[in-house]
DNA sequence: TCTCGAATAGGGTGTGGACCTCATGCGGGA
DNA sequence: TCCCGCATGAGGTCCACACCCTATTCGAGA
């Protein structure tokens, strides 16, 4: 459990093995940094962060079983010194801006060049944080960030899973013309005008899983 | 342009740079295998195989500027030589029929171990084809998969834009009724009972762009 | 040739929901 | 203290749409 200065640990944990294996490519060429796990879903990860308390982990947003976001407040609990950062494929403002108020280490794009990468990891090894570039920009440039409440996201989420009023209703013990109300706000805020457009926008902001369904 | 027996050429198309790295770090541990370009979107990926004619290239489902699919088209036009195999991380059954069916060399999930990655492209190098374990298991039990006709796909994307029948039917030049009629039909062969499941199912098969907006 | 499915179009009915106003209780900040 | 925002609840209106029919045209295949 003791670490040298000279030596990191690092877990990847990625449900995509050929990302694991690009990020592994990357980090190996960081001087001292020993990748010590691999973790293909949201509960490996979480075992790996407990048992070997690593001085990094990276982490994919969208992963089975357990996703990214209960990963980092179970990392945080069992791990506290253990630098989080998150490499995602997601680009919507949303996602990232939840990723950034989640108090995370590092926050990348997939898409992002080896050596932006190399160059981040190894400040968030330093102790600093680390906000990639192009990330920096859709935040910077957020309209109007709309912010939802959380009976808001709650009734949003709802909808995308095709309930009715009356169902979302039940489900939260509330009457069905208070979610009725919190669906009007909620339409305005996001200026969309039918179920269909609020759904589009719930998924593509990536208020929803990620498609999969093995 | 002329290729040794020993020698095969390889592009890498993929939007994430990560994705590229590892799968460059999984080709080339393959005995003879040269790769001779990276495309980060659709555009690059066409313009490498139209210049270099290479023996194999690799290409992720959903690129920006230009998907797969169109990618596939171009690739068969000016370089049928090349085998074309697809690293996708959409799990749907209904892209992934769409993708045998439009004749790729392989299929692969992005989730697949390096292993069966590096069988299954040095297979696809020697001339057959591969269709990955897991691919393969989906499209064995896939349950009823629905058979859309065109027109039926076509109204169901307009609906996931939000688009009201009238809106539809003016945009595809047809009656009202008649996109009621096909969406009637559409929503009895999917199971599905309103617009926001409608979107939601049409979302998770991967019937629209992933979630992007750089 | 006859049949079948796809695409087109219309009739009709009932309901869900989009949007409006109004009201109450509660907690936090000025 | 007062006010504001959030969550809750209810009234009502009106239109879109989900679902039930029938019918015609056309091309593919038995």
């Amino acid at each position: 459990m003791h670490r040298s200065e000279a030596e990191r640990t690092v877990v990847i944990a990625d449900d995509h093995a050929v990302v694991r294996s690009g990020l592994r490519n990357i980090l190996s060429s960081l001087q001292g940094v020993r990748i010590i796990g691999e973790a293909a879903n949201g509960l490996e990860a979480i075992a790996y962060g407990k048992r070997y308390q690593p001085s990094m982990m990276t982490l994919d947003a969208g992963m089975p079983m357990c996703n990214g976001m209960e990963v980092l407040g179970e990392v945080r609990r069992w791990s506290p010194r253990t630098r989080v950062c998150v490499v995602t494929g997601f680009t919507s403002v949303g996602s990232l801006s939840d990723w950034r108020s989640a108090g995370v280490d590092g926050l990348f794009l997939k898409s992002s060049e080896p050596a932006e990468l190399r160059e981040g990891f190894s400040r968030i090894l330093a102790g600093s944080t680390y906000l990639q570039h192009d990330i920096r920009c859709l935040l910077d440039d957020r309209q109007q960030v709309v912010e939802l409440t959380l009976r808001e996201r709650q009734i949003l989420h709802q909808v995308t899973l095709g309930l009715s009023n009356a169902e979302i209703a039940e489900k939260l013990s509330i009457s069905p013309k208070t979610v009725d109300n919190h669906r009007s706000r909620l339409m305005a805020k996001l200026g969309v005008h039918s179920v269909a457009q609020l759904v589009a926008y719930a998924l593509k902001e990536g208020l929803l899983e990620p498609a999969r369904q093995a």
